[in-house]
DNA sequence: AGGTTATTGATAATGATTGTCAAATAGAGC
DNA sequence: GCTCTATTTGACAATCATTATCAATAACCT
C-alpha cells in the first residue's frame, strides 16, 4: 500500500545529498532549485513520514524550525551540528543513554524520551567567520542561516 | 530604565505559581481565566525578557511550542519534564556538560551549546493513566497536553 | 489496458509568534 | 503631588511554519 513516486524518490535522493539536517522549507526550495517541480505538502508529508519510518531523524531547531536528516544508522543517537552550515556529525553515547535512564528511573517517571542535541559552530565555519570579522570590525550574525537555510 | 508594572509582576508570580513548563499561550489563557486583563503580546514579550536575563528557562517542546518555566537556581541545569502535566523536576549533570564539551571539542566545533531534556510521565499521570486505561480498553492520547497546556 | 485507491499539489486554513503604533503609565525631577 | 518623557502596553495586523482540503493524477494489481 506504500507507492513508489517520483516525489518520494525525490525527497530521499535530495536530503541525502544535503548530508546535514535541513528543514522542509528549505529542502523543497532546494529542489525547486533544482528544477523539480514537486510541491511543498508533498515535501512536507514525505519528511514527516521518513521520520516515522526512521528513515529520517528529526529534531526542533532552537527557533522551533523541525529539521530533517537522511541518518545512515538506525540506531539510536544524536547530533552535533554546524548551526552555520548544517554539516551534522552523528554521535552514540553510552553515557548519555544510561544518564538519562538513570535520572528517569530514580524520579518515578516513565516512557521517558530524551532530546538531546549539540549546536554549534564547525571548524570550517569558524574559520569563515572569523575571517570575515577580521575584516569587517565586529558584524555578526549568530543566528542567521545560510542559504541552504540550514542550523 | 527598566520598570515594574504589574503585568510584569503577574506572569513573574503566574509563572512561577505553575511549577513546570508552561506556553506562552496557556499562561495567557491563565491569567486571563484569573480575571487579569493582560494583554497577549505582553506575555510573550514578558517570557522572552525573563529567558533573556536568566529568571525563567525555556526549551521547545517537541511539536515545536516554546515552553517556559521559572526556575530556582541561575546555575545552568537541565529538565525532567512530565508531557502530561508539565511537572518538572531540575537536573544538574556534571557527567553530560562535560561529555558535551569534549564531544564538541574532538570534532572541532566551537562555541557550542546544548539541548538535554527528558520527557516522559510523572508516576502521578503515570498511575491516573493506567487507571484509566484499565476502564476503557486501550484508550490514549500519548501528545494530549491538559487544561492547563503544559507538556 | 482498466479499475481501484494512495498520492499529489494548489490553495485555504490553522496556530504560534512577532510587528505596529497610538494610548497608557512608571519613574525621575521639580 | 504634578509634569514630563521614555518605556511599556495591547488590540490588531502581519508573518511564518505547518496542516487540512479535495479534485486531479498516477501507482499497482489483475
Ligand atoms: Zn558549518
Ligand atoms: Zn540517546
Ligand atoms: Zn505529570
Ligand atoms: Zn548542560
Amino acid at each position: 500500500m506504500k507507492r513508489n513516486t517520483w516525489q518520494r524518490e525525490s525527497v530521499r535522493d535530495s536530503l541525502a545529498g544535503i548530508g546535514g539536517f535541513i528543514s522542509a522549507q528549505a529542502l523543497h526550495a532546494a529542489l525547486r532549485a533544482g528544477g523539480s517541480p514537486i510541491g511543498l505538502a508533498t515535501v512536507y508529508r514525505t519528511l514527516a513520514d521518513l521520520a516515522a519510518i526512521g528513515e529520517a531523524d528529526s529534531l526542533q531547531s532552537p527557533d522551533g524550525e523541525a529539521l530533517y536528516r537522511a541518518c545512515s544508522s538506525g540506531e539510536h543517537h544524536h547530533h552535533l551540528i554546524c548551526r552555520h552550515c548544517g554539516r551534522t556529525v552523528e554521535i552514540g553515547a553510552a553515557e548519555v543513554e544510561s544518564w538519562a535512564q538513570r535520572v528517569a528511573a530514580e524520579n518515578g517517571f516513565v516512557d521517558a524520551a530524551h532530546v538531546v542535541d549539540i549546536f554549534g559552530w564547525c571548524a570550517q565555519c569558524a574559520d569563515e567567520a572569523s575571517g570575515v570579522e577580521d575584516a569587517s570590525s565586529a558584524r555578526r550574525a549568530p543566528g542567521a542561516a545560510d542559504a541552504t537555510g540550514a542550523v
